[in-house]
DNA sequence: TTGTCGGCCGATCGCCGACAA
DNA sequence: TTGTCGGCGATCGGCCGACAA
């Protein structure tokens, strides 16, 4: 997925660490998120928060709901590599992504715009400077969107409440992200990560 | 689900032993079927058939699909179990399932049957045996299910060629299935075994 | 500027008998 | 007896301007 779309569906709550950052994971907290807590009782031995480097970002879209949800490799840092006051130190998040203003939009769709007798009514802002062509009509006039429009929110099966964003990338492609106002909890489709395998590397 | 429903819509291809008959189970054969075939040259240990006794039959229906499919539990036989003259023997299939003849009828659905502008043609037979009320017009007259067939038709995704069952059962109620043409082949949803847990028992 | 409403027109759904196999 | 067809009326989808917040 385009990291731009990506931030921009999941809003501004969800920052994501650049690679290479260091940063800390705790094994209870990702169990408690997972569809199964593990009693950590259990295993003494495990550090409640492992300093780790951020080896790789996937940025993904539920196949089914659109839901957008990042895929994160992490590698346990050996001793010698935990300073903390290496390259910025643990924890720290770089802000770079809210430097560049994207040229996005976002709306929450009103009941009018998800009814499946009507179009969507465009905001201003958003019709002048991401859109490239829409219905002008009514009086007083307004930006509308209609043909197509209730197939999009059929297929997507969007109600009132739910929001819609659309971003127009550097090389001129629209894009479109939709953003539930039911969130499905937990991050992502089922969180599936490796405890049986590669987690005590 | 009511067995007699089951094997209308399994067909009389569908043969099931009945519980605690003895029988043959094939780990090879079942692996096959399975999603990943295992190469059991691997073990050449496991015997190709393991004398076994039906302890249990679940008849059920994919919640999908509404294919019928069904669960066997299986517990392997001890040595002085295995007698093959042992009431009726291994392999040996119960047929009293045909004795009962049941209230039941099958047809395939014609195209237009399935086409969404119309109803279901109800066959002269099944229309005096089984069902309860439905339209009768036309000239020559003829029996129609009309009101509420094409949403069925919608919500099961059925098409022509595919085949519905309706069934009587001896206490009045009328049951309802379906076969489709295009079988999902495997039998069931997943075919998920024991392979990990139970298997060695 | 934009959310909601009622009107209206065309497309589709779904019930019908006619006909023929 | 029953599969297919064309027709038709009712319903629904979807585009419109009016109006008000």
């Amino acid at each position: 997925l385009d990291p731009q779309l990506w931030h921009a569906c999941a809003g501004g709550m969800a920052q994501i660490p650049p690679i290479n950052s260091k940063v800390y994971y705790f094994p209870q907290g990702h169990s408690e998120h997972a569809n199964k807590a593990v009693d950590f009782h259990e295993f003494p031995r495990i550090s409640p928060l492992i300093p780790c480097r951020v080896s790789s970002i996937s940025y993904l879209a539920d196949s089914e709901t659109d839901e957008v949800y990042a895929k994160m490799r992490l590698v346990p840092l050996g001793r010698n590599e935990c300073d903390v006051d290496d390259e910025g130190g643990l924890m720290g998040f770089s802000k770079n992504e809210e430097k560049e203003k994207p040229n996005s939009f976002a709306k929450t769709l009103t009941q009018s715009d998800a009814n499946n007798g009507g179009g969507f009514s465009v905001p201003r802002y958003c019709a002048e400077t991401i859109f490239p062509r829409h219905i002008y009509r009514g009086t007083p006039r307004r930006h509308l969107l209609t043909t197509g429009w209730s197939n999009f929110v059929n297929q997507k099966k969007l109600v009132a409440g739910d929001s819609i964003v659309f971003l127009r990338t550097e090389n001129g492609d629209l894009c479109v992200g939709i953003q539930r106002a039911k969130t499905g909890i937990s991050g992502g489709p089922e969180v599936v990560s490796g405890w049986s395998t590669g987690a005590a590397n």
